[in-house]
DNA sequence: GCCAACGTTGGC
DNA sequence: GCCAACGTTGGC
């Protein structure tokens, strides 16, 4: 899951301790958010930071619900076209898990021969929602957990 | 600040 | 249903 340090970090996330995932307004992953469970686990990625990647771990602690910021005139995510009878936007909420001890950069994504075909490496992609598989996952956690390189 | 990639909008 | 124009994302 994406988001801005600017705007929301792990480290807001982690003195919250959970939070609604707010202003998905893209189709896919909006689907991607309905279809996660309550338990699942997310990375947590920074973007748009210097240097972008994953700054830490959250779980799924409610099932995908209306996200009510389209329904506010005065939020920059409000849809005109969406209806409370039929809410276009979704959003799950999330707890803190962890901040990993060695943030793991999206270079550092790259150079790992095991993450090849993780999404967010592939060129244009653009979506804030991401599925990531367990094996990715275990494998990104365990960079992150480690004071040196993993090889 | 630039720009590639991609999604959305709207005229036809 | 096509597609040009436009907006957004996000790395660099």
């Amino acid at each position: 899951m994406k988001s801005e340090p600017d705007v929301y970090s792990i480290e807001d996330l982690r003195k919250a301790g959970s939070d609604h995932w707010e202003g998905i307004r893209n189709y896919q992953a909006r689907n991607f958010l309905r279809e996660m469970a309550v338990g699942d686990m997310a990375l947590f990625y920074h973007s748009n930071a210097k240097p972008p990647g994953v700054a830490g771990v959250a779980r799924i602690c409610r099932l995908a619900y209306p996200d009510h910021t389209q329904f506010d005139t005065k939020s920059k995510y409000f849809d005109a076209k969406s209806s409370p009878d039929d809410p276009r936007w979704s959003m799950v909420d999330v707890e803190f898990v962890e901040v990993l001890p060695n943030y793991v950069s999206l270079q550092d994504l790259r150079d790992d021969a095991e993450l090849e075909d993780l999404q967010v490496l592939r060129k244009g992609q653009r979506l804030s929602i991401q599925p990531v598989s367990r094996a990715h996952f275990n494998r990104v956690l365990k960079l992150g957990k480690s004071k040196t390189p993993v090889r």
